[in-house]
DNA sequence: AAAACCTGACTGTTTGATCAGTCAAATATT
DNA sequence: AATATTTGACTGATCAAACAGTCAGGTTTT
């Protein structure tokens, strides 16, 4: 896959990255594939929403889903990067890290890019969802190749500080959690309607502080 | 919308159910929108698993969406049914029910339905799952219109049996708990792939065995 | 015979993908 | 240092396939 090599024009005055094409596609596909599914969303839109013509995409990524795994492959890229490196250094700066940060280290990553990074709205996490979820076999081999490496770190990381759990119980406490995160990920304004305004899935602090202590205790529950 | 009225003709020898053209319409259409998502599906599709002409679908059901909506509130209506069902039980048995028996009236329905329920292989989870984490308006009113008032009936019965159980945290617990629930019910096999074979996803007695423990025990870290 | 059920061919639209051709910048040639 | 050539990025028009939905007209049930 050809990468786009130009840049803006001109002094290299402003900090922000300057945005090639190429990543703006990328950035666009995200939000409309979240928005509309994979299947619900079109190549059209996405060519309207990132400001170029449809064809530049096919150019870029040949197919539909092309663009799509390419859009997975960067976003994980950088939520998984974050994750490896804070279980590291949880490891490195502590003999026997609590249960609680090795959680925290899973979930915020994902939360704070969820939340907070340029309003996307859990965009991404919806796509994840959807994605991890689904039985399809191309959706399947997705998860395997972005996410099921990261997972295995998880569930060794779970199996070394609580001896306790057993390797099966380790997997479905990681399955567990994975499914308490990425439910509330998706910011679908539930739990607000539910509690008619009591609970705030927007905010990043205040969920970390529900989820974690549950998950925890879910998993020590698991422990023999 | 209307309703076909008309069973098989002759005597009523067979205890099984004479499935009506219209009920099998709306069989396919649970597991092919099952696989392919609302959008990927096609009435094509559909309409020849169901062994009938394309336009049969439109006649008894009009639209895509209707269709969509009949098949969900068909399904729910069964579980939901199930599930306040066991919840008033409860109740009158006993005075104070256990969480766990509480959380396990949830599941139980929705899990056995899933699994062994003519090998649907978790065709409506999937089908659930992709509806309540989607943010579009119409999913998010077909959630609320088919799936919160069984959830407020379990957030208050969670409540009155755990009076240290604030309302708010009680609407996360609700969602935690969904969260675990709908991913597991998805069945995707990833249990089994990320353990080498050791966990089962497709073992409703096993699953709620772990399940039950994980979120009672999450449940109760959050009272105060 | 009236009503409900059902079919198969059809319609207009939308889809992902293709393609010939434009353009600016880099590279090679004189 | 001026000119020719090649390259990669990009566009707008266009394609065949697939889509949801329609309809005139049969068939079965009441």
């Amino acid at each position: 896959m050809q990468q786009a090599v130009q840049y803006q024009s001109g002094a290299s005055t402003s900090g922000a990255a300057p945005e090639t094409r190429y990543e703006t596609i990328l950035s666009a596909s995200e939000s409309v594939f979240a928005h509309s599914g994979y299947r619900g969303a079109t190549m059209r839109e996405i060519a309207e929403r990132a400001g170029v013509a449809q064809g530049l995409i096919h150019y870029h990524f040949k197919t539909k889903e092309d663009l799509f795994e390419a859009m997975v492959a960067r976003r994980s890229g950088h939520i998984n990067d974050q994750r490896a490196h804070s279980l590291t250094l949880l490891f490195e700066e502590h003999e026997n890290p609590t249960l609680e940060s090795i959680v925290e280290a899973l979930f915020r990553p994902t939360i704070v890019a969820g939340i907070s990074q340029a309003g996307d709205g859990g965009a991404f996490a919806r796509i994840l969802v959807s994605t991890a979820n689904s039985a399809g076999e191309w959706e399947q081999t997705l998860t395997e190749k972005y996410y099921d490496p990261i997972a295995h770190k998880y569930i060794a990381a779970l199996v070394r500080i609580e001896p306790r759990l057993s390797r099966d119980n380790a997997v479905w406490a990681y399955m567990f959690a994975i499914g308490v995160g990425m439910t509330m990920m998706a910011k679908t304004g539930r739990a607000g309607r539910l509690s008619e305004g009591l609970c705030d899935d927007g905010d990043a602090d205040i969920m970390l502080s529900k989820i974690v202590p549950f998950i925890c205790a879910g998993i020590r529950a698991l422990t023999d």
